[in-house]
RNA sequence: GCCCUCAUCGUCUAGUGGCUAGGACACCGCUCUUUCAAGGCGGUAACGGGGGUUCAAUUCCCCCUGAGGGCGCCA
């Protein structure tokens, strides 16, 4: 009745040490979904801790990249909040707390073992046929024995006692509940020598303490969350949700890595997908509807999802079915929109300068409305679409071959140019007109009319519409190739 | 080695104790067309194996197999 209503506080905490791949966004988006759908808090929290291969780079580049895929945070390292600081390298004095106080309830203990002396356990354990796990044996020394340790100069790690007995179950909103035995887990380190939290701890304590209540990350990590359930039970802390997602694998079927290519968010941005393309695709990597509909509107996504209705087998990312939903939003975009993703992407192929004239700009825009069909990707434009910006374009040689060399084509080109420059009005509808009357009178497939022709104006054997693409580049021009592909027939291809 | 998870077309998936097992990508035809796309129409293609339970299992249970993840002073 009079219960309070728990607002749903989610987070994604990537660690700097690289650049946003696609299982990461995948788990930032669905994250940030649940949160929208419920209208709760979604935060973004830096888990930089490891301070060898943490960067600032990584950050900024982690922030631009979830930016771009709209994915926007309520709370986080640059928009602030109640709950900051949201570095963890900014949280030292936090962990060191909690992990006295464990220390002092007789939770936690100090280890002195070195690097090299617990590889060598483990070796060893491996080779008895033992779990490989912390033998426990800085448990009870005595304080005599740590004096030793610390005059021999030793920097101790705190270890959490994990109970010897006992099952920790977790209940997982995916995958129902998972046992763990106690027994097998092994004492963990909380604190590293050089003080800093281990990733287990300072998340228990940054969920805690920044009010997560659902836990929505990758499946890589629920053999983690015995560990953690255990540390929020001897700290006092409420246990959040959780959920734990199926992995996105490779076309070979083992985990997403380098080796199967663009993996970085990055990639693709500079590639040419657009960022709600990416993110439908990657809401369908372990999520669907009841009648498994494809495409979805932002507003339409956040409304439908829910994690009740997330798989849970692992799904291999196919780039293909990526492209070809990529292509679909490049389809029904406005071409006034795509000509502003496109410029950068003519401007650095030098195809045109920094800055534009409204007609040059109106120029594209048509090209934009004539290739819109055959773009999947934006950086393809400007292989498709090159001819019509370069005056001296290069013949492709298929073309000049089996299309340019035929007999009757000087000719042909001859006649049709002399009627072009007869005609009045310069545009697709008389352009079709004149040329089928043409063919009609030289008794010539339309097909052997308009191929040299398409040939003679762009180099190439496909493309858009032909007369279409003659009035974009004007009447002029078209003349102007047709006069230069005469006088290439004459003096390179006798 | 030990622990955990998963298993429907090539891929993403829907689905049910009885269905012609549905959709999407990819692929292959046909169509439209000057070409290439896009579009339209159609097609090939799946319940990993073995035991149960049941009148009936792709669906429920067990085993096997296969795949993935974890077993760090990485996250």
């Amino acid at each position: 009745m009079n219960e309070i209503k728990e607002w749903i506080r989610v987070r994604f905490a990537p660690s700097p040490t690289g650049q946003l791949h696609i299982g990461g966004a995948r788990t930032a988006l669905f994250n940030w979904l649940f949160a929208r759908h419920h209208r709760g808090k979604f935060i973004l929290r830096i888990e930089d801790t490891d301070v060898e291969r943490s960067s600032e780079h990584f950050v900024r580049s982690l922030i631009k990249d979830l930016r771009w895929l709209g994915l926007d945070w309520d709370e986080g390292p640059d928009v602030g909040g109640d709950y900051g600081p949201y570095f963890q390298s900014q949280r030292g004095d936090i962990y060191k707390y909690y992990a006295l106080k464990l220390l002092k309830e007789g939770k936690a203990y100090f280890c002195y073992c070195t690097p090299e002396e617990l590889e060598e356990e483990k070796r060893r354990m491996q080779r008895e046929g033992k779990p490989p796990k912390y033998s426990g044996r800085c448990r009870n020394l005595t304080p005599r024995q740590r004096r030793m340790f610390e005059s021999e100069g030793r920097e101790p790690t705190i270890r959490f006692k994990v109970p010897e007995k006992g099952i920790t179950s977790v209940k997982d909103l995916i995958r129902g509940e998972v046992c763990f035995e106690n027994r097998l887990l092994g004492d963990f380190i909380l604190l590293k020598s050089n003080g800093m939290p281990t990733f287990n701890f300072a998340n228990v304590i940054d969920d805690s303490l920044m009010g997560i209540n659902y836990v929505i990350r990758g499946d890589d990590h629920l053999s983690n969350t015995p560990r953690q359930i255990l540390l929020y039970q001897a700290l006092n802390f409420k246990v959040p949700k959780y959920a734990h997602l199926p992995m996105i694998l490779g076309s070979d079927g083992t985990k997403l890595s380098k080796r199967h290519g663009a993996t970085s968010i990055s990639y693709y941005r500079e590639k040419g997908y657009l960022p709600w393309a990416l993110v439908n695709y990657l809401a369908l990597l372990g999520w669907s509807t009841p009648d498994s509909q494809q495409l979805f509107e932002r507003e339409e996504l956040i409304q439908k999802f829910s994690l009740e209705r997330v798989g849970k087998s692992s799904a291999i990312f196919d780039p293909k079915k990526l492209e070809w939903m990529n292509g679909e939003y490049i389809r029904r975009s406005k071409p006034e929109r795509l000509v502003e993703l496109l410029l950068p992407y003519l401007e650095r192929a030098g195809l045109i300068g920094r800055r534009i004239d409204p007609s040059t700009r109106e120029k594209i825009t048509r090209v934009v409305e004539l290739e819109q069909d055959r773009l999947k990707v934006l950086s393809e434009f400007v292989d498709l679409a090159d001819f019509f910006f370069k005056r001296n374009f290069t013949y492709d040689s298929q073309a000049v071959t089996k299309i340019l060399k035929r007999q009757y084509v000087p000719s042909l080109l001859g006649e049709m140019r002399k009627r072009i420059e007869r005609m009045s009005s310069f545009d697709a509808e008389s352009l079709e007109k004149m040329a089928r009357s043409l063919s009609e009178e030289l008794s010539l497939s339309t097909s052997k009319v308009f191929h040299p022709l398409r040939v003679a104006l762009t180099g190439k054997m496909k493309g858009p519409g032909l007369f279409e693409l003659a009035e974009v580049l004007g009447k002029e021009e078209t003349l102007r190739r047709i006069d230069r592909t005469l006088k290439k027939l004459k003096t390179e291809y006798v």
